[in-house]
RNA sequence: GCGUCGGUACUCAAGUGGUCAACGAGGGGAGACUGUAAAUCUCCUGACUUCGGUCUUCGAAAGUUCGAAUCUUUCCCGGCGCACCA
């Protein structure tokens, strides 16, 4: 692959839009290196999937020579962000923020060689800005800027309530641009609000307004956009085995989704796999290879490798899986697994033992469901539904 | 501050004296089926239970009543309007 097609490919897979197009392409064909914003908001210690997207988009750019400016919102982490949301952040303490940025750290260091990040806190210069500053910096905006955007509206005609804290925080991530001069800042379809108040502040401090480049947002486990406060995440400190199943659990039409923003493969592998489901090759195999494909990325081909196997072992050919939980205890087997918050209480336990979910395994992959709620525990292998397992051990 | 409307289970949202552990949707769980932990269909989704029941829950507290999520009072929280035009 020649440069020019490497940052063709950077500013297209996966993009939704580009500010300004032709004046970025220009400036990474020209090679001279550019100052690339990443701001991360520390409201949650883990990265997902949807997030790093743009962690490996910045991870092309840096292999190109470009400098990453990491800015940790210490700051506007506790004022909290609400474009994306539908309900008001929770302001964060200061403590939850640091103790965030501990796993934070690690898990970005799997994507950029962080030796060569330039990172900094924008505690570093909002702290310092007085009200006459801040006054300054909100005039660049009207209340019409806010008050249309589509999640503030909804609220306001929800008659939910918008503090006028949010309101700063565009403010702030605008500001961060023009405290690092930025060239260029990459962020989420729903950023676009904040990535355009970076442009705003930094013509208002006369400096060159930086690029915007919008990536797709893709969905989570349960179709729906994936977020922490959802809860349909696939996580980078998930074990391998679990990316694996998540993504096994995505709907089917998000397989070449996937493909093209969750992985790396070549956009030919893209196109392949587009090309074999329209053939109407079976779905799960394809997506066997994407999720492959992404555990990959984090933990090696030989775990995603293994990944794979343990998938099909358990679910296909329904074999235990090797690394079950252990029990030791004794008494009756539904208050052992309460105990142990495999069920959630009696009531659902015997609400599974009635669903004919409780079995337990016999030699030669034989299944017996367990039928009387107040069976005492005995040694063996239980399985819970479809993918609770548990080993009693005397 | 005054007025007014509202606060229901994980989320959204019905219910406005008994038939309410509380409709419905989402989320979650299970079963069937299958091409997969996909899709689809069905069931379940407060807790305890000797399966007859019992207990706790509808912003908080107190009260009316045989009986309250539903009525009254006070308080807390939120929306909207007003505060005579600076």
């Amino acid at each position: 692959m020649t440069n020019e097609e490497k940052i063709d490919e950077i500013l297209t897979r996966g993009v939704a839009e580009v500010i300004h197009k032709d004046d970025l392409r220009a400036k990474l064909l020209k090679g001279e290196p550019l100052r690339i914003k990443f701001g991360t908001d520390p409201t949650s210690p883990n990265i997902h999937l949807g997030r790093a997207t743009s962690i490996w988009k910045l991870r092309e750019l840096q292999d190109l020579g470009h400098t990453i400016v990491f800015i940790i919102g210490d700051f506007t982490g506790v004022i909290g962000d609400t474009s994306d949301k539908d309900s008001e952040r929770p302001m964060l303490s200061r403590e939850a923020v640091e103790k965030n940025l501990e796993t934070y750290f690690e898990q970005v260091g799997k994507i950029l060689d962080m030796s060569k990040v330039e990172k900094h806190r924008n505690t570093e210069w909002l702290e310092k800005l007085n009200y006459r500053e801040i006054t300054e910096h909100a005039d660049v905006f009207s209340l019409s800027d806010f008050i249309s955007r589509e999640n503030i509206k909804k609220r306001l005609d929800e008659g939910k309530r918008v503090s006028l804290r949010e309101l700063l925080y565009p403010l702030m991530q605008g500001y961060d641009s023009v405290a690092i001069d930025a060239d260029l800042e990459i962020g989420g379809t729903d950023q676009k609000f904040n990535l355009l108040a970076g442009r705003k502040l930094q013509e208002r401090f006369n400096k060159e307004p930086q690029n915007i480049m919008m990536l797709n947002i893709i969905e989570g486990l349960d179709g729906r956009k994936m977020s922490s406060s959802w809860g349909n995440t696939i996580n980078l400190t998930d074990t391998a085995n679990d990316i694996f199943g998540k993504v096994m659990s995505l709907r089917d039409e998000l397989i070449v989704k996937y493909f093209e923003h969750a992985t790396r493969v070549p956009m030919e592998r893209v196109q392949e796999a587009e090309a074999a489901l329209g053939r109407g090759e079976n779905p799960r195999d394809v997506k066997l290879d994407l999720a492959e494909e992404i555990v990959a990325m984090y933990y090696g081909r030989d775990e995603a490798l293994r990944a794979r196997e343990s998938f099909l072992a358990t679910f296909q050919k329904k074999e235990i899986p090797d690394d079950i939980e252990e029990i030791k205890g004794e008494g009756k087997l539904g208050e052992l697994l309460k105990a142990k918050e495999i069920v959630s209480s009696m009531t659902d336990w015997r609400r599974l033992v009635g669903e004919g979910a409780v079995k337990i395994l016999k030699e030669g992959g034989v299944e017996e469901k367990i039928t009387d709620d107040t069976v005492l525990a005995t040694p063996g292998v239980y399985k819970i539904g479809k993918r609770r397992f548990v080993k009693i051990v005397e």
